[in-house]
DNA sequence: GCCAACGTTGGC
DNA sequence: GCCAACGTTGGC
């Protein structure tokens, strides 16, 4: 975890498969705080090492599943370190390429705050401040996005209804 | 299940 | 360093 103190809160987009864990699963963990597991991309990876910080924003997002879209609200609760399931050969994770003393993949702790209502694509392509989000890109793939301050705003205000 | 888009790999 | 082949993502 980048330790620079009393930079300003960056705000985030994660997404998970509701089958692997959705945001009830995350509200039911201990703290209501599960490890983000399973990043395989070294963008993603890095974002993690190098710019989340305790305390972040982050929009849960649910993908790959019959209704993708935001689910919910969390924030970065920290304990940048490796993924252990990548050493993991029974894991789907598994990287054999990574050495323990020099793992390639780390994870950080997420803890969920609240369930919203289902904010689909479809609803988020409707709102002009919104135009930008990565995950409203063509293509887009990056399982962990940067959020500007006003799409954070749009969404948590907004779209929430101010809650 | 389809398939476009993307990231990674590896031969050269 | 190029780039074709391949595997994966993820909405539809």
């Amino acid at each position: 975890m980048n330790a620079t103190p009393h930079r300003p809160p960056r705000y985030w987009l994660m997404k998970s498969e509701p089958e692997e864990c959705s945001i009830d699963d995350a509200l039911a963990a201990p703290n209501a705080t599960v490890p983000w597991t399973g990043v395989r991309n070294y963008q993603a990876r890095n974002f993690m090492r190098d710019e989340m910080q305790v305390g972040d924003g982050v929009l849960f997002y649910h993908s790959s599943c019959p209704e993708p879209g935001i689910a919910g609200i969390a924030r970065v609760a920290g304990g940048t370190r490796p993924d252990p399931t990548q050493f993991d050969p029974d894991s789907p994770y598994h990287d054999p390429k990574s050495k323990p003393d020099q793992p390639r993949w780390l994870l950080l702790d997420v803890q969920a705050l609240r369930k919203t209502r289902l904010i689909s694509l479809a609803e988020l392509r409707e709102h002009p401040d919104l135009a930008q989000m990565r995950v409203l890109q063509r293509g887009n793939r990056l399982s962990i996005t940067p959020l500007e301050a006003v799409e954070w705003e749009a969404i948590t205000g907004r779209l929430l209804g101010g809650r």
